[in-house]
DNA sequence: CTGTAATATACAATGGATTGTATTAAGAGC
DNA sequence: GCTCTTAATACAATCCATTGTATATTACAG
């Protein structure tokens, strides 16, 4: 049954294809690369031999003598994680697509602090979310190769980078909140030394000040992302003397957290608790009470930083833009206006 | 503030190292492939001038050379829904961290029925769950190219492939219902024109007739994976005039919906009803009683499937094997044994 | 029918490594 | 010091397509 070929076959070159159409090699290959000038009888006599003997080119022989290379190389940071995993597969295919499109070759590189890009063979980089790949971003732009950062704004480098704008999406979901009359609103933070944390902090406070809504450090509940300190983020925020009546939490997966706190002990949700989350993370549309969030362009994020590194490679030169995408509003049914409010 | 820079520089060859070091290429060449026979003292000059000039070597040029290429394409359908999110990221971290490991560069391929793979200058295939990509398969092993497939048991084909024990992972998880006691055991399966969905409805028979239940026709309930037929299906099961006791659910995010619907009316989840899922969604971690389910290896999958293109690589002919992994059941919340049974 | 312009084609260099073969240098043995 | 063997190095062909330049062919006007 297990039938042993050969996985090996000398392949057919541009120079077979002379011979065989009785041209020279030059015309050939004007011909598959559909530069004018060529007689009508040779290039049909040039294509047919192109089909008979299956030829195709090779790339790397045209790489070699163009000096392009058409490999796009996406680097993303290796974790782990429900929404990481769902973030990366949507950056993934938002990138993909484009590539296929615009008839580029997709490298993926899962990295992490201590990973050493080669770079080699490589016509443009795109960096998903740099954090603990910053020294790889700048051997990059180093080496001149062009480069886009996706999912960071990157103010200190000259790089192209598109990125979504949370610290405004934070500031609309608050809004929304002091919009159904919510004046007692908590914030769960998530790693504020990341920067979409920190922009997401600043959009809140932002809503509040210009609502006239007075900041109060007890409503904010400093965490890291995880699981763990969100729970117990919910229980103080819960079991506080003054409590909130709404919480913005900078992720969804946190948020999905805090609502398993709140049912547990004995609170309706978004009756006694309305929640805003972060991220419109698929698992928010599973469970009992489906959670209000605010959605981030990732796919389009992640098409519109192809569309600028082919720019950037068609241009020749760096000649950065720095882009910000809007995030919006998902409103389901985990808020509700203030009772008596 | 914005520098505009050149992008392209000309790159150094191995003929400037040679230049620089007062040797010939062909030595530098024996010391950038650590190929015996250089003396000391030479290599060590041509060690400083590839630090001094920073030489790379060009792949493109090696590949050319050698007519070998570290590439390998990963073919993965553009599928979208949460749980497929998951299970195509750790496909690709597998897939990537052993390529990483074994010094391949990892070329991604999201397609769908249409595509068209160049397969051009890649040294061999991955393809993940090969519906929809049967032509892009036999393509790539007409063309002699080393190919594995994973997630997919292919039979009627001389290529390597690995997959999950369906078959024994769902046969597991409904012994593990039956040892709790149960009797009245119903099955929700997936598409089951799909292997996978086949495959575990298989199971379930299996693990009846070897502990002689009879089938019963009506406990099965046939979807095609969407969320929405679970819900019907779950509806029909717990309204049933004889309805079962436990269920076994061919994929997590349905077994969520079935617990969503039972909550809804009015069903104590795992007191009224055991349920097991299957595929390790993370998504079952969330939720009032976490699921118990069958985890595939997916990751070991991943990886496994470029160890077996690796082998063939170097064995240079197709020798296919083909490798059955094992799912385990995770026992969490959501089945307890029958009461009163 | 010829001169000139435009078109079509070919030659040969180029890109950058690898590698089989030839040649030289070095070390061993006497 | 002089063979002889072995280690070290160099030469040149090869991988395959692109492309600038030179030449050949064609077309057209006069």
């Amino acid at each position: 049954m297990t039938r042993t070929k050969k996985l090996t076959s000398k392949n057919i070159s541009i120079l077979d294809v002379a011979r065989e159409s009785g041209v020279s090699i030059t015309t050939v290959s004007r011909v598959i690369n559909k530069i004018g000038n060529v007689k009508e009888k040779n290039r049909i006599r040039v294509m047919n031999a192109v089909k008979d003997l299956k030829f195709q080119p090779s790339i790397f022989a045209q790489r070699l003598a163009t000096g392009k290379s058409n490999v796009v190389a996406l680097v993303i940071p290796r974790y782990e994680g429900v929404f990481y995993s769902f973030y990366a597969l949507e950056v993934i295919r938002g990138v993909g697509t484009m590539c296929e499109a615009l008839k580029l070759d997709l490298l993926l590189h899962l990295t992490d602090a201590r990973s050493v890009l080669s770079l080699r063979g490589v016509g443009g980089m795109i960096f998903s979310d740099i954090i603990g790949n910053r020294a790889q971003l700048e051997d990059s732009l180093a080496k001149g190769l062009p480069t886009v950062v996706i999912n960071y704004y990157v103010e200190d480098l000259d790089v192209s980078c598109i990125a979504v704008d949370n610290c405004g999406g934070a500031e609309n979901a608050v809004n929304y909140l002091i919009e159904l009359g919510h004046r007692k609103i908590a914030h769960i933070t998530g790693d504020v030394t990341t920067q979409a944390a920190a922009k997401r902090l600043e959009g809140y406070k932002r809503a509040l000040e210009k609502n006239s809504i007075k900041f109060r450090e007890d409503y904010i509940f400093y965490t890291d992302y995880s699981r763990g300190q969100a729970r117990s983020a919910a229980e103080n925020l819960i079991k506080a003397i003054d409590p909130a009546t709404a919480v913005f939490v900078a992720s969804d997966s946190m948020a999905l957290e805090v609502m398993a706190v709140a049912r547990e002990l004995g609170k309706n949700i978004p009756g006694d608790l309305s929640i805003v989350g972060f991220d419109d993370n698929p698992s928010g549309l599973y469970g009992p009470v489906s959670l209000t969030t605010v959605r981030q362009p990732l796919i389009r994020m992640a098409e519109e930083s192809v569309k600028e590194l082919n720019r950037l490679i068609a241009l020749k030169k760096n000649s950065p833009k720095k882009i910000l995408l809007p995030a919006e509003l998902v409103i389901r049914e985990s808020c509700k206006p203030l009772a008596g409010g």
